[in-house]
DNA sequence: TCTGGGGTCCTAGGACCC
DNA sequence: TCTGGGGTCCTAGGACCC
């Protein structure tokens, strides 16, 4: 009831297509028209594309496939190294550019963000937008998008999905039976591999099928994840576009593949001591600091083992960083051969906050380490105050 | 087809507290 | 001595997405 009295929203989905290549390709109109891929380092023996042009998948080149196999199957493919400044400088342009329709937009990812454009429109007049939004990314930016309408998230997200480069489509509730169910339920956002499988074995193998499962049947099988997939397979999505959410980043990390499999103890400690500049770097960038590290270790028959550690003192610098992985991975490691190595910094806050936190609390740190001394004159130097002082050891 | 690197969210058990 | 239930935090792992 609540529901039909709700107003009707109007989500776009603007998904941009074959984004890196497609910036590669603006700044070099040489580039335009060729099979073209972006791989991360191509003399790499472990390297994948992790993207490429309409006119390389002709050749049945996709993302995710080698460089080798790539090559083998269309030899003229032309091969960039990634430049991720590059691609967020022309992200950030393009997220401008939406922002001038509405203030509700919520980038999901560097080449995708919905937009709540209920206030502008009916579903009808949204087809117009998008045609506008899209052409004047297409002006200014030299880049294509492909842009889904629908009543909610979901159906916007599935709808930019059905036509690509340049698609405008829009998904009605009322065209789910037609549409979406026959399909393999595999075909749905939020559905991998694993979940198709555990859907195969109640006898679920279509989007239809699960839209019509038994809902009890299907929480306990796969949890509260299986009960939002019968709804969305239904139709119904009850997200919110939120412009905030990107802001709230929740960790950050770096990871890197090995060239060989490494059996080294010194060598690794080598690699974390580069991981942890990597994302000191990337922290103190973003104005971060977080107080849970966790390293990952990929071994070489591809288990992955992740070790982490909750820290008193929000980490930000790249020596104390380090400390932690190499006393994680010395206590953890039992000496298999690695594939690769990773360290992530979580419950991540912007460093502004801590210190207002610090102030309002007349915090007082508590800390075994003396290296701890040197931050708090750090954090006292910066709040022009003798506030934080070092409590007594764990009382 | 021998598989990169950046993330998010969820689950589940154990510790610990009330 | 055995009996509870709820809540939160920590750790590890899994699934999924771009």
């Amino acid at each position: 009831m609540k529901n039909s009295l709700r107003k009707a929203k109007v989500i776009l989905h603007v998904d941009m297509n074959s984004f890196f290549a497609s910036v590669e390709q603006a700044y070099d109109s040489s580039l335009k028209g060729l099979p073209l891929a972006i791989a991360g380092n191509p003399q790499h023996r472990r390297g994948i594309l992790v993207t490429c042009t309409y006119e390389a998948r002709a050749f049945g080149v996709y993302t995710t496939m080698t460089v080798g196999e790539a090559r083998r199957l269309c030899p003229d493919l032309v091969i960039i190294p990634p430049d991720f400044e590059k691609y967020r400088r022309a992200s950030s342009q393009v997220f401008e550019i939406l922002r001038s329709y509405t203030e509700l937009v919520e980038p999901v990812s560097i080449d995708e963000a919905y937009m709540d454009i209920t206030s502008i429109g009916g579903l009808t007049n949204a087809e117009n937008i998008a045609k506008e939004i899209q052409q004047h990314l297409l002006d200014t930016l030299d880049l294509p998008c492909s842009i889904g309408i629908g009543p909610n998230k979901f159906l916007a997200k599935t709808a930019s999905d059905m036509k690509k480069p340049l698609g405008i489509t829009i998904l009605r509730k009322r065209q789910m039976p037609e549409i979406l169910w026959p399909k393999p339920v595999i075909h749905m956002h939020g559905v991998g591999k694993s979940t198709e499988k555990k859907l195969a074995e109640l006898n679920i193998f279509t989007i239809g099928n699960l839209a019509n499962a038994d809902e009890i049947t299907v929480k306990m099988k796969l949890g509260k994840n299986g009960v939002r997939l019968k709804e969305r397979a239904n139709g119904i999505d009850h997200r919110e576009v939120d412009p905030e959410a990107a802001n709230e980043r929740k960790s950050v990390g770096s990871s890197t593949t090995l060239p060989t499999d490494e059996t080294d103890l010194s060598a690794c400690l080598k690699i974390f001591e580069w991981l942890a500049e990597k994302v000191a770097f990337r922290l103190e960038r973003q104005k971060l600091a977080g107080t849970v590290i966790m390293i990952q270790i990929r071994t070489a028959d591809w288990q992955n083992i992740t070790r982490s550690k909750t820290v008193l003192n929000p980490l930000v610098k790249s020596e104390h960083i380090y400390k932690e992985a190499k006393s994680l991975f010395e206590r953890h490691w039992d000496g298999e051969p690695i594939r690769l190595l990773g360290i992530t910094i979580s419950n991540v806050l912007p460093t502004e906050q801590l210190f207002e936190q610090l102030s309002i609390d007349n915090f007082e740190v508590h800390a075994k380490d003396e290296k701890i001394d040197g931050l708090i004159s750090a954090l006292n130097k910066e709040l022009g105050t003798d506030m934080i002082k070092r409590g007594n050891q764990l009382d």
